[in-house]
RNA sequence: GCGCCUGUAGCUCAGUUGGAUAGAGCAACUGCCUUCUAAGCAGUGGGUCAGGGGUUCGAAUCCCUUCAGGCGUGCCA
């Protein structure tokens, strides 16, 4: 319904001569003003050197003559401002646009089939996932799930960061770990830096490494010796432990690229000396350099060291040029806030291989504070103290979880007390959401034993002020849908759907769906019909759960 | 020192990318279950949008500055 206002006003601004990018829909904050409002002529009036509500006028009547029936109403206000009045024929016209198309309904095609590739989580295989980690995990899954839904070719991908020193101290620590446990040596040396927490143990004690350990006589050995098994089995639990853990919080992904297979198979190598073949990485110092301050970075950035090793940043190079080796015209990182400073030379990467500045976006997931007792709890994997993913959906549930992430903008810190969490678990705002669904769920239960089909109506009457309220927001919805999309701000749907269920609850509790008039009723079925569809597809794109009753 | 993020109701957060009189949830208080689900509804109280200046028709939003908190600033990963 937006999208049809938005053509009519581009159309009708190309006739006047201009920019289509001047039509803008807002709704009005108090809702008597109309249904849609543009500010439009305020905006022009500087650029046509006119007042504004004189081109509010002229704006006026060419939309009222090409709208044909679109609006009861169109008038200036305030300074200018332009507010609309969709007429109740043209609201049950889209109410009926909408049963028919269904989800359809709601996708504007903005992708065009763009190839995106979005990269989430990659938390590191030496601990299991914590809080922030599944912040990112709840962002990234709506975020692909909302791009894909309007129109972009999305990939979701998890990075395995599996070479490398960290690798090596979960190595030394399990080593250690099971020295102590099971060689009758308590005493000994646990690495200075390695992972201190309990899942070590359990690496210890897992039937993959007590078999290994039973044939190679781990007792006896040098850790030198078994390094390379001991941190493959190590790993390869850690990442089956993860993927547990996001499966279990609904989170999925088409592919996992692992770090090590990039060493492998000589991508990184490759990876450097294309760059070299373009003069960008010279020699300085013994080490290798890359050009990052050509393309904005602070300074040059080593990628092979004076020792000959490469640099964390080696991979890095050769995991994102893979990214566009495999046709992906967008790449969206979701990093934690901590790497910040990592961007500038990543995307001085990409650019020095010819994608646009504007086709590479990192979104930084700020970090989580957990607080016990309003005190922040310092949490550190090596240190062993953290609170996991797994622990908070154990204690309130997937969707929950999800929801407290997926109600706060990806940027911006975030506080959260378990014991709170906890005890406000049954009043959280996603079984406000949820509920609106299973309540229409069981509204259209009933029709059914009384054998009426409440997905068929065959005619719609007028609307009640609270019905219009409802209908007028369900219609708009794609509104929010694009912003979001656009934005790359998936939060702003779970905000839709609590204000929509915020309309809905109060609804039902004030007027019956199902009465003894059969017009009224199929009306009003026709309309939660349409919440419904509004609900399913929202919560869908959340990846939260749609219950049927509850 | 420099860079990035943040500062909105007692708490946790939104605020349509510069729009009209700043909004939710939780917490507190008062009512409402014989009806399609009370995980709900109706109502009450709660604000110097951190402070100051600027830009313009118009600022919580943009610019400058001060203050406060977080993070970053490796030939670590």
């Amino acid at each position: 319904m937006e999208k049809v206002t938005r053509d009519l006003l581009t159309q009708t601004l190309l006739d006047m001569g201009v920019s289509a990018e001047f039509a803008e829909l807002e709704i009005p904050r108090d809702e008597a003003l109309g249904d849609l409002s543009t500010p439009v002529s305020m905006r022009l009036a500087r650029v046509l050197k006119r007042p504004p509500t004189t081109i509010a006028g002229q704006i006026r009547e060419s939309m009222l003559a090409r709208g044909a029936g679109l609006f009861k109403s169109i008038d200036i206000a305030g300074q200018g401002f332009i507010n609309l009045t969709f007429s109740d024929d043209a609201l049950i016209a889209e109410l009926k646009r909408l049963l028919q198309q269904q989800e359809a309904y709601c996708r504007e095609d903005i992708g065009r089939g763009k190839r995106v590739q979005i990269e989430f989580v990659s938390a590191n295989p030496t601990g299991p996932l914590h809080l922030g980690h599944g912040r990112g995990a709840a962002v990234g899954m709506a975020l692909a799930n909302l791009l894909q839904e309007v129109g972009f070719g999305v990939q979701r991908e998890y990075y395995i960061n599996d070479a490398g020193v960290q690798i090596e101290k979960l190595g030394q620590s399990v080593f250690a770990r099971y020295r102590q446990l099971f060689c009758d040596e308590p005493e000994y040396p646990f690495p200075e830096d390695g992972y201190r927490g309990d899942y070590i143990s359990e690496l210890a004690e897992s039937p993959e490494i007590r078999d290994f350990a039973g044939r190679s006589g781990l007792c006896y050995s040098e850790f030198k010796d078994v390094a390379d098994t001991i941190k493959e089995l190590s790993c390869s639990l850690m990442l089956r432990e993860i993927k547990r853990d996001l499966t279990d919080f609904g989170v999925t992904f088409d592919s996992w690229q692992s770090e090590r297979e990039l060493y492998r198979s000589g991508l990184v190598q490759s990876a450097i000396a294309f760059l070299r073949s373009k003069g960008l990485i010279y020699d300085s110092e013994g080490a290798q350099w890359f050009k990052s301050a050509a393309f904005g970075d602070d300074k040059d950035r080593v990628v092979v060291k004076q020792d000959n090793q490469y640099t964390y940043f080696a991979s890095d190079i050769a995991y994102h040029k893979q990214k566009l080796d495999r046709g992906f015209q967008e790449i969206i990182d979701l990093w934690g806030a901590d790497h910040h400073g990592y961007i500038p030379r990543v995307s001085a990467v990409l650019q020095g291989l010819g994608l646009p500045s504007e086709g590479f976006n990192v979104l930084l997931i700020q970090m989580v504070t957990l607080l016990r007792d309003g005190r922040p709890v310092q949490m550190s994997k090596r240190a062993g103290d953290f609170v996991t993913l797994r622990e908070l959906i154990d204690e309130i549930g997937p969707d929950t979880t999800k929801f407290l992430f997926l109600t706060r903008r990806h940027d911006t810190p975030l506080d959260i007390d378990v014991e709170k969490a906890k005890a406000q678990s049954s009043e959280n705002p996603v079984y406000y959401v949820q509920y609106a669904y299973a309540r229409i769920n069981s509204i259209f239960q009933k029709a059914i034993s009384m054998g009426i089909d409440p997905y068929e109506p065959n005619s719609i009457s007028g609307f009640n002020e609270d019905e219009r309220r409802l209908l007028k927001k369900a219609l708009l919805y794609p509104m929010t849908l694009r912003s979001a999309a656009l934005s790359r701000e998936p939060h702003r749907i779970a905000f839709f759907l609590h204000e929509l269920a915020g309309l809905f609850h109060p609804y039902y509790h004030k007027h019956r769906v199902i009465t003894e008039d059969a017009l009224l009723t199929q009306s009003r079925l026709a309309l939660c019909n349409a919440m419904r569809i509004v609900f399913g597809h929202g919560l869908r794109i959340l990846g939260v759960s749609i219950p049927q009753k509850m």
